[in-house]
DNA sequence: CTCTAACAAGACAAATTTGTCCTGTTTGAA
DNA sequence: TTCAAACAGGACAAATTTGTCTTGTTAGAG
């Protein structure tokens, strides 16, 4: 569904969220840990969140990423999926013509299309914020 | 969403029932052609379906592959897909954890486990047949 | 019987994704 | 001022997916 990088992304985000509701800045080394992910990889998709304006970075000693009350509010999952994955996942065709086009439509469109615009639909409507609300208070793991 | 692999094996599913609707078997050539898949890359798919009862395959002169009005009626899309892709895209948990455990969820469980079970009904309820007619009506296409 | 068209199957190659490493820069603290 | 902790960024490496090639086997047609 989603790319490893695309994974490692929101698991971090919601990391660095979970960390900056809680008035904690985090690094690199603790987002692989507490996130189960590869802590180089990971380190690069950082930056791409950073770049994205998804959230904060901040160099030097005692540096790391952070995410601001807004960011978390205004940062849709869909946003953090076509940042890394690009929109192919919500307007790419299910069989994998050059393009979805309803005019001239490929033999699973009809049905695709409803699937991948609700796909498309939840990730539009759910936000960093809503996410780690349940992640802080326990419902919800990033790892096990 | 599906992989290349998978992407080809449906195409080429539908365009071997298509032919099998009309009398005719076709070759790898044909359906490399008519789908617009690579053909060598096709045919060791095919040779998938065909050990996974999706179709037959005939050697020698005017070999070929068909497939039986039961097999169209009988094969579902998820078939196909779990056959080729293994069933990762119908079991596994969105953020990439281990495995989707409703018991100790990921932050995006609750809304991802809805959309992911909606792509799995909706290929379970689609089958060759359904999507081969509409192809052999002229109302969806298989190439562009 | 022989030739040819077609699938089967394994080895190989290219491309993409995933992951690592190294060097440089930034910044706070001793 | 110097040191250390942390991010930035590029080069590199491993793994996976995608795609090709070659050889063998099957079976119909002449
Ligand atoms: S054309 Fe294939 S999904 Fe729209
Ligand atoms: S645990 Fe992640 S989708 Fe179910």
């Amino acid at each position: 569904m989603f790319s490893k990088a695309c994974e490692y992304a929101i698991r971090s985000a919601l990391l660095v969220a979970s960390h900056s509701l809680k008035g904690e800045r985090v690094s690199i080394r603790d987002i692989a840990e507490e996130s189960d992910s590869p802590m180089a990889f990971t380190a690069k998709i950082m930056q791409q969140l950073a770049k994205g304006g998804i959230l904060y970075s901040v160099q030097g000693k005692h540096g790391g990423f952070e995410m601001s009350k807004e960011q978390m509010q205004t940062t849709r999952l869909s946003r953090i999926v076509s940042l890394i994955d690009g929109d192919k996942v919500f307007t790419g065709c299910g069989l994998g013509l050059k393009a979805c086009n309803a005019l001239k439509p490929c033999p699973l469109h009809n049905q695709f299309a409803v699937v991948r615009n609700e796909l498309r639909q939840m990730l539009e409507n759910t936000t960093v914020l809503d996410l780690t609300l349940d992640l802080n208070n326990g419902q919800t793991f990033l790892k096990r």
